[in-house]
DNA sequence: GTCTATAAGGAGATAGAC
DNA sequence: GTCTATCTCCTTATAGAC
């Protein structure tokens, strides 16, 4: 990171928080630079708008990584072991979910959800749609090589994905009521009530 | 309703629907006047801030039913065929769902969630807990009478509405794209699906 | 890179005529 | 009930000194 990178992060991190709690329209340049600790002017000095600070952020956290950034060699090797390696990824992919920044970005996309940014329509949905094809892939995978039983791909994804969406908006939205336990624990209940509808 | 009344609903109609689109900060009463045809001033006419159209939009639309008024005597009579009962009570509530003003009513709980409004804190949560707990009920009910296996009705409610509201976000979220046709098959899919995990 | 000062317009809201 | 006119404060953004 270059030297004079670190005020213009700052202002990002507070930004992403400040802009999740009150919406881009309900936060002012004013309420943002005093939250930093600079007067107005000075954020003018590493963006050149306040529009231009939303985009920056969803540069920085919008490419939904959809959990792929979750399946690493451990959790791979566990294909053969569908109910282990749905139960592992869920509680990888709620902790991911209860990170702070993670909870700010995932509010800030409720609030815009529909607003247009540099041409790009922020949306819940490309979060979700996500999600979803890669969970195609892993049922895709499991059926062929009937670590499951036969039955639509798709179907499965949402059935599986679905409830950790619930989960997630129950247990890890509201900022000031993280609930990770509960949460890892329906989805541990989850996995377990999914198993018997999908083993073969 | 009252004679004087008209111009009033007027203004709250108009007012969910601009809040539901840019947010209760990014709707000034200029925008909402002149989408009613009135000039700004006229609006306090009718209400004392822009903050109390916003408390009665709440107040008009805000005692979410969870559904609960769907259940007429033809679905009540359904309990004893647990599957098509879930169907047609999916349905139902998927149209319901897909009516305009739902969404946006939904979508400006999605753009306030954490904002609060004589005290009370709107809430998305208090949407799911509500359709949790109705649905409790049902299972309990269903359970009690043997139409369907033994099993915790809290995770039965959690596996069957979850993948709903889900469908609700995908397909029933944004105005210019509401796919209630494909929302209702997915319903349906679902249904099945979860009928095959909690049949006796 | 941050400051002070200031521009130019938008915000919510009120007063008083019709 | 709606209008015109107006108030006061807040908003985003820029200019130029340090």
């Amino acid at each position: 990171m270059k030297k004079g990178e670190k005020t213009k992060n700052l202002i990002l991190a507070q930004s992403l928080q400040l802009f999740s709690k009150n919406g881009f329209s309900g936060t002012s340049v004013r309420d943002l630079s005093s939250s930093v600790g600079l007067r107005e002017s000075a954020i003018y000095n590493h963006f050149s708008s306040k529009k231009a600070i939303l985009a920056e952020i969803f540069e920085k956290f919008g490419q939904s990584t959809a959990g792929l950034n979750l399946l690493d060699d451990e959790l791979i090797n566990m294909l053969n072991k569908p109910q282990k390696f749905m139960q592992t990824f869920s509680e990888k992919l709620l902790r991911k979910w209860g990170d702070i920044e993670e909870i700010h970005f995932f509010n800030l996309v409720l609030k815009e959800n529909g607003t247009e940014i540099n041409g790009i329509k922020i949306s819940v949905n490309s979060l979700l749609e996500d999600a979803q094809k890669v969970w195609v892939m892993i049922f895709t995978e499991m059926t062929n090589h009937k670590f499951i039983k036969k039955g639509s791909p798709e179907i499965f994804a949402n059935e599986f994905i679905a409830p950790l969406f619930f989960i997630r908006m129950k247990f890890l939205l509201d900022e000031d009521n993280i609930d990770l336990k509960s949460a890892i624990k329906q989805a541990n209940e989850h996995t377990e009530f999914f198993w018997e509808s999908i083993k073969r």
